[in-house]
DNA sequence: TTCGCTGTTGCGTGCAGCTCGCAAATGAGC
DNA sequence: GCTCATTTGCGAGCTGCACGCAACAGCGAA
């Protein structure tokens, strides 16, 4: 693949870049490699994870992206509306690519985490909303309990 | 009201203290302020805003309870099943009285809590058990959303 | 009442996850 | 190539929590 068509205009790690510089952001090589690792795994991971993976990329090429610099181009890219993150509970935060309405169930034993989309909430939230006057957001946190494998 | 009556049998506090002694455990004034202000506050509450409750009350008398202490027998009550604590999302952890079974709403603008049966949970969870074999305890993470009052 | 064993406490330290301020580096329009 | 606002790396710092250790204090026995 040349360079020519990575960097091709269906690609969406360039069409959030050339969002960003829209908006009069910069395009940097931290924020590409960033994105690119973001959309590789698809979404899903932990800033951590993102860090290394990106370490891993480039450590060899005598770069690096420091964790403050992740954790404030995540913050950006929430605000644009391409990633969002939630609380996997216990301290980890996990970022995914947003457009897909989907949740979380995390084991609580094994840690496995299962994506479901959000139409399963939606009787839920319904007649909580109807009881509480409450509007769920099942997005943000992660409903924990055991998986299939782990269930006693 | 008298130290004897205080100390009847028929308070929650000194019966969660009893049966400490009874599995061979200590009963010291630091467990006992615990117990009385989360007994006091119904649970529901943070381990920060515990240690300054019982600080409130026993400050002036020059004591204090350590967080670490607070922290390590809160531990302790959750393995006598006293109490359980949950992820309200962001870091910090509630502690409540459990048996209770109920969950948590958390509003993310306002923070407001509401508490919910677990029965409300009931269809939702079986479906998510039906479809991915996932069995979901309610109540150890809380649901994010927005309350009645922040509702745009 | 006193003694001694052992559970408990306070304190300090440490760690993970995240935030912030600052000076230096670097895009991008001219 | 210049200029300047935006980003970056770095270090310090904060919160929530866990842990090791020495001193303290219940509580049953003597």
């Amino acid at each position: 693949m040349t360079i020519a068509q990575a960097t091709a205009e269906a690609d969406p790690v360039e069409l959030v870049l050339a969002e960003l510089r829209r908006r009069g952001g910069r395009v940097t090589t931290a924020r590409r490699l960033v994105l690119r690792t973001l959309f590789e795994r698809s979404g899903h991971c932990t800033a951590r994870e993102l860090a290394e993976d990106v370490g891993k990329r480039v450590r060899a090429h005598g770069l690096d992206v420091h964790m403050s610099t992740i954790y404030r181009f995540l913050d950006e890219l929430e605000e644009l509306g391409v990633v969002s993150h939630s609380h996997l509970g216990h301290g980890r935060a996990v970022y995914d690519l947003s457009p897909v309405g989907h949740s979380h169930l995390v084991c609580e034993l094994c840690g496995a985490v299962t994506e479901t989309p959000n139409e399963l909430f939606a009787a839920f939230a319904s007649s909580v909303k109807a009881r509480y006057g409450f509007s769920i957001d099942p997005h943000h946190f992660a409903m924990a309990g055991r998986c299939r494998n782990c269930v006693v």
